[in-house]
DNA sequence: CTGTTGACTTGACACAGTGTAAATTGACAC
DNA sequence: GTGTCAATTTACACTGTGTCAAGTCAACAG
């Protein structure tokens, strides 16, 4: 197994994520990584071409480490709509803590760094994949308000699910994580489905 | 009137305000404020410390500009607590767009730059404000949600009003402006109201 | 007319951080 | 042994912020 020697390049994405997490958004400079994961600065660059590189690398690193396929499961088995819902919110709004540190990273470095930019661009698409799915379960099952689209339903839940919402509630305002899923749920439903 | 000449410190303030509506997030450099104010690179630095208090001052300029007290006005004076939502959701919802640019960076700058998150939280805080005077006349008016508190009121309607979420509705999603604030005094009134 | 003051300019520089390049070491395979 | 690969060290170019010193220029006071 590789369980005893990890390879360099793992153990540099190991210590962005540390560092990343420890200090979020505090963009951690390549020399301190580096120290981190005990190499020299420019070893970083053998295993990746820059900075942004880097920290894409690292958020794959944590969705495999964190198995967001797995997490995810609940939410596709479910049977109705309703319940697909519940799940997709319950699944991605307890993952945002786990990777929120290189997460707002990203977010902010997408300010700046048209890399970085398209990065965060396409892993909000993603996650907007889920709330399309969880969407169309609602209208399969005639769930889902008359007066809204799909689409705007869509946006609807892809806004209340992204991770400022969750830095708003969880991190400012100090909600303790479990009552920012109920109310989650709980907008979701009185704003999504009919009833 | 002063109309006809500016003074230097304002020219800066109007040349950065400019510059970072034209392209909100990538913060403009230190030169291109300069030469967009007609001025040397060196001669900001006569004006204001550092970037981020430049760019601190450039907010306070644009609110001043925009009258922000005028603009809040109507809030203010509402009778009943649901005018006073539906009126500051209206107001503030509409403001955003005007200091998107300038309050963007701030937003960006405050991850690494510890004055400029300070200066971003008071400026959080006084919305806030509003938030909370909204959902004291809802609770006044006794059309609060009975299994809300006032705090978890003004968290959730602080949150909604937030940037990111118009950043997310109408930039992202690409919702017109109109149907933005529309969805916010729906969204609130659901989440709020007994009604 | 002279001297002073304030606002601005010019040019140089220190510093931090990213990214590049070249020469070197150490280990391992064949 | 020789070649190769990973990583190291050292050096450097480049960008952007912030500082410093000296000089210009206009207004204004006496």
């Amino acid at each position: 197994m590789s369980s005893e020697i990890l390879s360099t390049r793992t153990r540099i994405l190991k210590a962005a994520c540390t560092l990343l997490s420890s200090s979020p958004g505090v963009s951690a400079r390549m020399g301190e990584i580096a120290k981190g994961a005990g190499v020299s600065r420019q070893a970083l660059y053998l295993h990746f071409p820059n900075r942004t590189d880097l920290f894409v690398a690292a958020t794959k690193h944590l969705d495999d480490e964190f198995g967001i396929d797995d997490v995810l499961r609940p939410s596709r088995e479910a049977r109705t709509g309703a319940e697909r819902l519940n799940a997709f919110i319950e699944a991605w709004g307890n993952y945002i803590p786990k990777i929120y540190g290189v997460a707002k990273t990203l977010m902010v470095l997408q300010a700046t760094d048209a890399e970085a930019a398209a990065a965060w661009e396409t892993r909000m698409q993603d996650m907007r994949e889920g709330c399309e799915a969880a969407v169309a379960a609602l209208a399969r099952d005639g769930d889902l308000k008359r007066v809204l689209s799909k689409r705007q339903a869509t946006d609807i839940l892809w806004t209340q699910l992204s991770i400022p919402v969750w830095e708003a509630l969880v991190l400012s305002c100090k909600w303790p994580q479990e009552r920012y899923i109920a109310y989650l749920k709980d907008t979701a439903r009185q704003a999504l489905t009919s009833e």
